[in-house]
DNA sequence: TTGTAGGCGTTATCAG
DNA sequence: CTGATAACGCCTACAA
């Protein structure tokens, strides 16, 4: 079933039938017709490969993570892959894992595939060794490269991320006009996303005449459990904290539980706030005051940002977009 | 850069850099790594577009869900194109949300990209009335269909389900065993495991001689926070019950929060029973007993039995895996 | 408005 | 073991 039987069974040249097939304005009312009935008939479906060899593209766009299966970033393929099916685009996905060496196999994998562009999802991928980019750079000299929650300044290198330095300098500055005046500060990995947050809390706590506290910043990238526990041992090696800003929903979740625990009462003893506002922040008691950071507006700015690059249109290397704090019941303001 | 360009450079006939290629074991080791060289010097890489239209496959896999960023449908999402990868084969990802009309365009769209077979995660796939089921069943004459969590009986499509019926009824009997008589069964779907979860409840409770009562069987497709509303109202009708157990972690959740509402204590007077044994159960005070269906060896049985169908070899239409209970604090057993 | 013919980069079938 | 050549199915000048 290709394109020659259609052309014989509607007495048409293949090249009509071409042109009927991608709308082209010069075929006449009839014929057009014609042709289309005559698909319609045969079930014809075009060979996507023969496009693609004729073309070079398949309208194909790699999506890469490092995990789907957190919360964060499947939120995120998931408006990722429902806007590029609107545009006409399908999506590879490509689950990473955190390690460098598979990171750069799966993208070389993906460009073997042909994809029209990779989109990267998550800071995890740009390391603190410049080097550790250069995979990207790489990969940007062939397609467009687009990145939600990290920032490489190359050209074709398009970033979407959101502003977590000012959410954090806010939040923290919130706490603080609220009463706090020791605040721990618990976040789970020192991706770009994670040092943007950690400088909005150290500005916030210096530009309010605080001081910062190397105790009170702490990294730890253990699961809900194990972080009742690092909070735990703080706690009872006399670290004294009034108020905790995480850098993730379940962080703050450990932090609930870590106060039930130790009878601490929030918000009135103890602030806490999430980041992500992710189904983690309403399941606890006291409900979460976490970050939105919308991850559907970041997917689609970038998924639109994508189709100008790949429209040859103007596009800037970095577009932000603000975060709103989900004011729940963990906070005093 | 084409196979052209390597068998000048190398001296040989594309028809030999092609054997190479594809690790033919006719050529001689010497002009095997002659060719090697070549193309490691060149950088070249096999065009999949050409290789596609010739064999017709570009080894890729189309899976569906209806909503990726759903904590049970994104880790299978993630387990599934993990393994398809170690086995050399790429996911296009498609979320086709919940409607009838989409669910059968995307698989139209997917199919016409010509993936070797097509994997639907969750049972919402698969529609009561079995005339909604016809572009399943059609698609099957194409290529093989896997189903994660439902069951079509029908050639060339291959089921892989947890055994919801059986987890639902030792479940059930054991809330009635350790002193629960009235117990609440909340579900959200009627797909095809609400229905045999809904089943194995319903068997619990006659088996143990107690009456079914439709007032008990309450089905709700809302966030947390319209299942405790639900819930509220029930209990103010003076709905008895003194056991829920739910079909969904998120609506375990909401029965905890009614609980807290009402001053309701767990499991002491209420037990609460979570399905999925997601994050979502670890995250409330108490913790959520919940049933654990096995995502991971879910996802990695699937793609086996793809891996057989694909090479031909014999596999069984349904392939059932059982669940577990994992006790945590809101059962007294 | 329509048709002819060449090219896209592989694989596979025959000869040698 | 190697090489020439015909598919694979579509797009697109160029010609008519």
């Amino acid at each position: 079933m290709n394109i020659y039987d259609v052309s014989e069974k509607s007495g048409v040249s293949i090249a009509t039938v071409s042109r009927v097939l991608n709308g082209s304005p010069n075929v006449s009312e009839a014929t057009k017709k014609k042709v289309l009935s005559v698909m319609e008939e045969l079930g014809y479906t075009p060979n996507v490969f023969a496009r693609g060899l004729g073309l070079n593209t398949m309208n194909t766009i790699g999506i890469m993570c490092s995990d789907s299966s957190d919360p964060f970033l499947a939120n995120a393929v998931y408006y990722l892959e429902q806007n590029l099916r609107k545009n006409g685009y399908d999506a590879f996905l490509c689950c990473t894992g955190y390690e460098l060496v598979n990171k750069q196999k799966y993208l070389q994998l993906l460009l073997g595939k042909r994809v029209d562009a990779v989109i990267l999802v998550g800071s995890s991928f740009l390391e603190a060794d410049n080097n550790g980019n250069k995979y990207i750079i790489e990969a940007a000299h062939k397609v467009p490269v687009m990145i939600i929650n990290g920032y490489l300044a190359h050209p074709n290198i398009y970033c979407t991320v959101c502003d977590d330095y000012q959410a954090t300098y806010d939040a923290t500055n919130n706490l603080i006009k609220s009463g706090s005046r020791n605040i721990l500060y618990l976040y789970s990995s020192k991706s770009y996303s994670g040092i943007q947050k950690l400088n909005g809390y150290k500005d916030a706590i210096t530009s309010n005449n605080l001081s910062l506290k190397d105790s009170l910043m702490v990294c730890n990238s253990g699961d809900i459990e194990t972080i009742t526990e690092v909070l735990d041992k703080l706690y009872k090696n006399d670290s004294k904290f009034d108020a905790i800003i995480t850098s993730e929903d379940h962080l703050a979740v450990g932090a609930i539980k870590f106060a039930k625990k130790n009878g601490i009462k929030i918000p009135k003893d103890l602030q806490v706030i999430g980041y992500n506002n992710s189904i983690l922040s309403h399941c606890t008691d006291p409900e979460i005051s976490s970050v939105d950071n919308h991850v559907e507006a970041l997917s689609i700015a970038t998924v639109t940002n994508l189709m100008r690059v790949l429209a040859k249109a103007d596009v800037p290397n970095r577009t932000t977009l603000s975060n709103d704090l989900i004011k729940r019941e963990t906070t005093r303001f």
